[in-house]
DNA sequence: GCAAATTAATGATTTATTCAAG
DNA sequence: CTTGAATAAATCATTAATTTGC
């Protein structure tokens, strides 16, 4: 029987103790001469590609990722105490709140609140240093508009309903009326919203590397 | 090492959730005064200034369209006649041209050196044929580099020295050199790799993904 | 025991984001 | 605003584990 071809590579045993044990080591994305060097020395041990060391770190790293991911999301869940009871839908209807007139003040720092921050620890996030001069050259978009705002110091107040409410604040955000000068009586009921799907298609995490020496793998 | 500020914001992955969320809804184009609040709570998950939400929903409405418009032309050309060919993408404007990426080095079977195979009997593996065709497809990733390699025969060489020095080969694989054009004269002084782990310093171009606050979401 | 039927893993592609240059 | 490059996320597809009926 011929053995034939197989559609795809299958790692031998041999190759891949030692792609985990890179993997471990550090390397998540190798470069072309890291890939060429890589599968030049996996070739010993079997038939293999470079595209399939390229592959092979993508997946790796990505359902490492993953993984991290949902428990992460669990973590949130946990943390942010929700009920998946009532999502609120009575409001929305047509009761406009003196919907006034567009602020951008947005444009300016959220004022000096300095909220508890996100619950988890995340690695990424903590410093966010505007470059400096850069700031403004967020250009040319909008940037001209008239509008001057400031974002009301209460927004504290918000802040803990927010809290308080879960994810239902969202609604808050939708039922804003007619962002413009039309729509109206549009026809987009503002179907409810099915609040937080955990899909997540993206959480940052990973990163972590550098662990080199971590060897307890 | 302080992650410094990244030029730009950074959601996090609560906040880019809660943002897709209030996209799906419906949100667009939020007035000023929704795009205060979304700020004002966002701002619990991190950092986040008016602007971001603006430039987020700019953008993403935008590239929500731009998307959709490229899927309707590929279905329509698809129901109009069928190459088998590879799926264009790009026609609608006439005057660029894309050219399809090389795919790096890589990418190609390992020439044609047929290496003593894996010492251990391994239910799969044997053969391990490429499926011929399909092998091209693998594409945009990142391929364009100008690399080229084949495997040398001497591997077996090499072989040996693996087998002596245990596992130190894997430093070869990590100590990265120039990988190629770029990066001549540059302030990088290609440190010398510190062989392996420990201190993962060196590690460059691997731990690379966007660490930590580059954001990747 | 052993295969057909299912399911879990994971290799390979495709699609979407992100970022930096024009 | 546009576009190329790089990468990550999502998805497709095949292989190997496993379950199940005989």
């Amino acid at each position: 029987m011929s053995p034939a071809a197989s559609s795809r590579w299958c790692p031998t045993p041999e190759q891949l103790m030692i792609l985990e044990e890179l993997y471990r080591s550090g390397i998540r994305t190798p470069i072309a001469s890291q890939i060429q060097r890589i599968t030049v020395h996996l070739s010993l041990y079997g038939k293999i590609e470079g595209k399939n060391v390229f592959y092979w770190f993508q997946n790796h790293k990505a359902r490492d990722r993953q993984k991290l991911r949902k428990k992460l999301i669990k973590q949130l869940q946990q943390n942010h105490i929700y009920h998946p009871d009532r999502h609120l839908q009575e409001n929305q209807s047509n009761h406009h709140h003196h919907q006034h007139h567009p602020l951008p003040s947005y444009f300016n720092p959220p004022a000096s609140t300095s909220p508890p921050f996100h619950p988890l620890s995340y690695h990424n996030s903590p410093v966010f240093l505007p470059r400096g001069g850069p700031e403004g050259a967020a250009t040319q978009m909008m940037m001209n508009h008239p509008w001057k705002v400031e974002i009301p110091q209460n927004v504290q107040m918000e802040n803990s309903l927010m809290r308080m409410y879960g994810q239902d604040w969202m609604m808050m955000m939708m039922e804003v009326g007619p962002p413009s000068p039309c729509s109206s009586s549009n026809t987009r009921p503002l179907e409810t919203l099915e609040l937080f799907p955990i899909t997540a298609t993206n959480l940052k995490e990973e990163c972590n590397n550098n662990n080199i020496s971590s060897s307890s793998n």
